[in-house]
DNA sequence: TCTTTATTTCATAAAAAAATGAATCTATAG
DNA sequence: CTATAGATTCATTTTTTTATGAAATAAAGA
């Protein structure tokens, strides 16, 4: 079969592309070879293979596998099996409002959650004349509270 | 002079709400102990000194100060040095608004900034017949430009 | 001034996170 | 079925981040 010929290097105006996203994705704490990953795709024409990927950035097969699990996680990232084809393909959630939803969706919302529940069974065993604890106690749910109201609003206006 | 003896140990509740501070503040890759530090201040009854948060979490004094120097940088923590008394005294930013304003104001905002100017940067020197790299720079922007707009509006909501 | 206590700095140590690469698993082509 | 390209896993290595502690600095009391 004939080997596909693609471009392997980046152009320049890429790697100034990816370094905005690794500043973008470092304010949530993504790591910069996930955020590189991203940026390449971002910029892709059309679907990438891992091999492509890997290839561009100069990166381990182990490394551009595991990154773009944790962006598929993330749904910064589609995985497609072209049916008749070797290798999977990627592509980059370009929308804006999906990349955020997605991403509350798997890291902020659990999390939230989890605290939550924390925070409300905290509230069941405290004793009541301890008014420090429960008056800071009530403070912090009140976040969650907002927090939890923020967040559909953000996605409403993205869209 | 008669030496304070104002609790150094952690209670049950104060724990338990560090780490859900732990959990929030590591959304946006704060580090655990600066959480913590933070943390102790939100829980306390009023303005504590370096030393005092040092000896709650036993950390050394240069971590102390690293951390309480981080929460002031974000406006996370409030440095005041009581006149006729030695060391600083140190406050937690209480309101979740003014919280992530600074924070926006203090680490996003500069990147979007400085973001922006490169992506402007680069579209006055990328040949206008690159349509694939037009098109991905307009993207970005929009980005940039929709992420403006947006911050402004979850103070507002918060305030 | 000198002394003592609080704080910061910064080189080093420790810990944590991320990347590698070899071994393994999967799936397609032949 | 067998051979092979592609993908994944995971123990190990590398890199990065964070914490420490000793030395330097600052600031107040005697």
């Amino acid at each position: 079969m004939q080997k596909e010929t693609a471009t392997v290097t980046l152009e320049e105006w890429e790697i100034e592309l990816l370094n905005v996203f690794v500043g973008l994705f470092d304010t949530f704490g993504v790591p910069k070879s996930v955020a590189q990953i991203y940026g390449v795709l971002f910029c892709a024409d059309g679907p990438l293979s891992q091999e492509e990927i890997g290839q561009k950035l100069q990166i381990s097969a182990g490394s551009a596998s595991q990154g773009l699990r944790l962006l598929v996680e993330l749904g910064a990232a589609h995985k497609q099996s072209v049916p008749g084809q070797r290798g999977n393909q990627f592509t980059a959630e370009r929308s804006m409002r999906r990349l955020l939803g997605y991403f509350i969706d798997a890291k902020m919302r659990p999390r939230m959650r989890t605290g939550k529940e924390r925070l409300e069974a905290l509230r069941d065993q405290l004793p009541p004349e301890n008014k420090l604890a429960q008056q800071r106690l009530e403070s912090l749910l009140q976040w969650q509270d907002k927090a939890g109201k923020l967040l559909p609003l953000i996605s409403k206006f993205l869209g």
